[in-house]
DNA sequence: CTGCATCCCCGCCGATACTG
DNA sequence: CAGTATCGGCGGGGATGCAG
């Protein structure tokens, strides 16, 4: 029985709001873990506009460090994301593309970014009466 | 000059497909630090229902400890996605609900949720196939 | 050009004990 | 009931150097 609106115990499953929320084998979960890290969004945003190369890509997100972008690009290939081409050039290119999933998770994503802007000023008014009501 | 697609160097912000993403003052990345932490959501959308005391969110997210349940309602509170009210009774009693931005937050990151669930098969079976391929 | 390997720091988070 | 304080592990991420 619930204890608490929108909570089901007992079982395999934790549930609240309708969303299968439990540790493991939660979608959500698994989506912010590969995607709220501090650079994945920015690479994938950076090939909205088409695929880039390797180093194309560490052009366009200036602060990003090699081991960085490789081990990103890894996990965003991994779980779908991307895809990786290899051009058997001299020396080798290799090309980042979004996938048709990747482009799905940016139309949703982009609709966070928007909220998140019009957002913005709402927050940071939140967060310095916060800090100052503290003293 | 953008050396790349979608990117404006040589100023003080940085845009990727017309998205501020700086590492200061990106909005999404403030809101993805808040929110992608381990209870954050969970706690959210517990409260989707109404609001809730303490112990009851204790119990709607069985595995939270205290000390993460009372830091995240603080993180929470402070960005403005929640609101805690302190009742003098005896024992003292504190009820946190969502605040107006923390309704319309959750009408953004549910769409997320549905995504993540619509695409979890994709997301594993690319794993897989990552996984294999690699032996 | 496109990586991989190593070392190291730091912040998230868990466990536990204590307070008004 | 609703917190606070302290300790410690673990993993994300930066810096640097090496390799195909």
């Amino acid at each position: 029985m619930n204890t608490a609106p929108g909570i089901i115990k007992g079982e395999q499953v934790l549930m609240i709001a309708g969303v299968p929320m439990a540790m493991d084998n939660c979608p959500v979960r698994d989506v912010l873990n590969t995607v709220s890290g501090k650079w994945s969004s920015l690479l994938l945003l950076a090939l909205l506009d088409g695929p880039l190369r390797f180093s194309q890509l560490r052009r366009t997100v200036p602060d990003i460090s090699q081991r960085m972008l490789t081990q990103t690009l890894k996990d965003l290939q991994r779980d779908g994301y991307i895809t990786r081409t290899v051009y058997p050039t001299q020396p080798p290119s290799v090309e980042y593309a979004l996938t048709q999933m990747g482009h799905s998770f940016l139309d949703v994503f982009q609709k966070l970014v928007t909220w998140s802007v019009q957002t913005q000023n709402t927050i940071l008014a939140a967060r310095t009466d916060y800090d100052k009501a503290a003293e």
